[in-house]
DNA sequence: GTAGGGATAATCT
DNA sequence: GATTATCCCTACG
């Protein structure tokens, strides 16, 4: 592994600023088939009294590694077929996340289409479902923790100089007025084009 | 390019 | 039994 993120690095900012910062950053995964790697281009915050947070209803079982300390993965399964895959915030106890949308690939692009059954670069990662698929992310690594690796975030020298759009989140039906869904701007690998502001 | 619905299963009521 | 932080395929303009 290169040069993964400290532990220090997600405690020291809140929710909202750590799905600013994810952005432009690489989001890595060193599995046994082999290495994937792309940029973070589209994030969105779940905080704690928002109820399209998983853990706005308290603690569960399966949104129990929402409550761990900043840093650590949540990784959960919706619709009987996908993955997603959030970064937790905030201390122990408090059950925020920033949930990873779509990503740039970079590294293991092969690998990426050999999970995903097609080719078009595009398609490859840009959703929740679809980033995780590519990058061989599942359950397994739910809980684990980002400063240590096998999954983990790094710099990225296109951070500097990244414009930001705040929008509404996507596939909710509580919480959508809240402008809690960030994008790196001019990117074509997003999930969806914000649609009025 | 847009809209609709099916797949598919853990979780919660 | 309903809901769900999704994706993909098909049909229709």
């Amino acid at each position: 592994m290169k040069q993964a993120l400290e532990e220090s690095f997600y405690k020291s900012l809140c929710t909202i600023e750590l799905a600013k910062s994810l952005l432009g950053k690489r989001l890595v995964h060193d599995s046994e088939q082999g290495m994937t790697s792309g940029l973070i281009v589209e994030t969105e915050a779940y905080l704690r009294y928002d109820p399209a947070c998983h853990a706005s209803r308290g603690r569960t079982n399966r949104n129990s590694s929402m409550f761990l300390d900043a840093g650590h993965a949540y990784v959960y399964f919706v619709y009987g077929n996908h993955f997603c895959f959030n970064v937790v915030s905030e201390g122990q106890g408090i059950g925020e996340a920033v949930l990873i949308r779509s990503l740039e690939p970079q590294q293991g692009v092969e690998l990426m289409a050999a999970r995903r059954g097609i080719f078009d670069r595009i398609l490859l990662t840009s959703g929740p479902g679809r980033l995780c698929k590519a990058m061989g992310i599942d359950k397994k690594l739910d809980g684990s923790r980002l400063w240590q690796g096998p999954l983990y975030v790094e710099n990225d020298e296109r951070e500097a100089g990244l414009s930001i759009i705040e929008t509404f989140r996507i596939g909710i039906s509580q919480g959508k007025d809240l402008k809690l869904r960030f994008l790196a701007e001019g990117n074509s690998f997003v999930s969806r084009r914000p649609v009025n502001e």
